[in-house]
DNA sequence: CCTCCACTGGAATGTGAGGCGT
DNA sequence: ACGCCTCACATTCCAGTGGAGG
């Protein structure tokens, strides 16, 4: 979903900002909010929202490092090809963007530059990711070149793509984010070696981006020779970047209603757990939300707080989204004993029983000691639950010692929404 | 240093769903 | 429709474990 948001902006950045929300209306119908007290324009909040140049955070190096790298391109020559790695959310696409902008404005007189961007997870065989790129960098009018959607082969759409490079262009930058989607890396090979062969006069540049830094290292075996590509790095944000990062689109909420410690807070966590700017603008979104929702004016800690045990809900829901019945009783089995108990590790046994009564209530098979065993094991694997061991010595002998990782309310709330557990914790909450 | 206990976890075995060739 | 195989899940059995306490 939010590539083709991405992709939009990426076309047309100015019809972001010029949109507004909630403009009040005659409007009787009470069912139906008329105005919104919380966001004054909530699309500075959308994922696809890219700052002006002046408002990057934190990424000044990398702007000056890539810049570097692509001043061959605004003199006409041969750029680097580059791959920019690092985990989501650290601004790799926006930088690139915003880099090859910059590199297209400055190029010299008599330098043309095109600049295509392809999304390689939603182009992901390298017949399409062909045919878009010669789509984007064509102009009918000037090539006389029309690029059919289907019906030609892979080899034709590389024929028209040197074509359409020679007649239009000087160099080209071509990025390609997500590399790590494509099913094969041909078009990589194809494009670097594009010049070397004599294919084309253009000089094409790549950048490839990519989150996953195992891809980058399997990339040298694989193409090798012909991809001579430079790293670059982009590390998580921290909590100082993060904050300035939400401040810079403050203005997405109405005036006043953040209180003080939001922003800050909101980035906190988020350094905390992954420094991905993406998921803390959505913690913020979020925040604003709740508030909403609850017919509140201003937006407060408390719901960053509850905007951020949202956001934990949902991970842990696709975390044990398709597990199965039992390894679910599991799980609520120990969550339940956390929250009654005032302890937070319990013995397999204890677990075990807390189970049973689980099952009783749920109609659920119990399942034998051994196998209860086995499923705690499995969300050790998971990274939900830990084992530790711990020995009772003489008349005591040797116990496991279960710690639910997650948040036990979570992770109650969670199973609780889940259907077949629906009635039971009412039941059983008591001791 | 030895003992002792209550659980741990490997191995063998059973069961039923689903895929594959005929 | 049939037998055959594989796989995931589950049970039963039991030797092994290892430190507090004697």
């Amino acid at each position: 979903m939010w590539c083709a948001t991405r992709r939009w902006f990426f076309v047309h950045p100015i019809q972001t900002t010029a949109m507004t929300t909630n403009r009040e209306k005659p409007n009787a119908d009470p069912i139906f909010k008329t105005t919104n007290p919380i966001f004054s324009n909530k699309d500075l909040l959308k994922i696809g929202h890219v700052p002006e140049a002046d408002r990057i955070v934190g990424r000044e190096e990398e702007i000056a490092d890539l810049g570097k790298r692509l001043s061959d391109a605004i003199q006409g020559y041969s750029p680097e090809d580059i791959v920019v790695y690092g985990k989501t959310g650290t601004g790799k696409s926006l930088v690139v963007r915003h880099v090859t902008n910059r590199a297209k404005a400055a190029a010299n007189a008599d330098v043309t530059i095109g600049v295509a961007y392809i999304d390689c997870s939603e182009d992901n065989t390298e017949t399409q990711a062909v045919s878009s790129l010669a789509m984007k960098l064509n102009n009918q009018d000037e090539t006389g070149v029309s690029i059919p959607y289907h019906g030609i082969s892979m080899s034709k759409y590389y024929k028209l793509l040197w074509k359409i490079l020679d007649t239009r262009f000087d160099s080209a930058i071509i990025i390609l984010d997500e590399v790590d989607m494509l099913k094969d890396d041909g078009i990589l090979m194809k494009l670097s070696r594009a010049e070397e062969s004599q294919k084309v006069e253009c000089s094409v540049g790549i950048i490839a981006i990519s989150n996953k830094i195992q891809y980058v290292e399997s990339l040298d075996e694989r193409v090798g020779s012909s991809f001579r590509a430079r790293d670059l790095f982009f590390d998580p944000y921290d909590a100082n970047q993060l904050r300035e990062i939400m401040y810079n689109r403050e203005e997405a909420f109405k005036e006043g209603v953040l209180t003080e410690d939001v922003i800050p807070l909101a980035a906190a966590f988020a350094a905390q757990e992954h420094g991905d700017a993406r998921k803390a603008i959505d913690t913020l979104r979020h925040a604003g939300e709740i508030a909403y929702r609850a017919d509140d004016t201003k937006v407060t800690e408390e719901h960053v707080r509850a905007a951020k045990k949202e956001a934990e809900k949902d991970r842990f829901k696709d975390l044990i989204n398709g597990s199965p019945t039992q390894a679910k009783a599991v799980l609520l089995s120990l969550a339940s004993l956390t929250i009654r108990e005032e302890e937070d590790s319990f013995i397999t046994s204890d677990v075990y029983d807390r189970y049973k009564q689980v099952c009783k209530i749920t109609h659920i098979d119990i399942l034998s000691g051994r196998r209860f065993r086995d499923i705690l094991k499995e969300q050790v694997f998971l990274g939900v639950v830990e084992i530790s061991k711990r020995n009772m010595g003489s008349g005591g002998g040797i116990h496991n010692v279960n710690r639910l990782v997650e948040d036990p309310e979570i992770v109650r709330d969670v199973l609780y929404e889940d259907t077949r557990m629906e009635d039971w914790f009412d039941q059983t909450d008591q001791p």
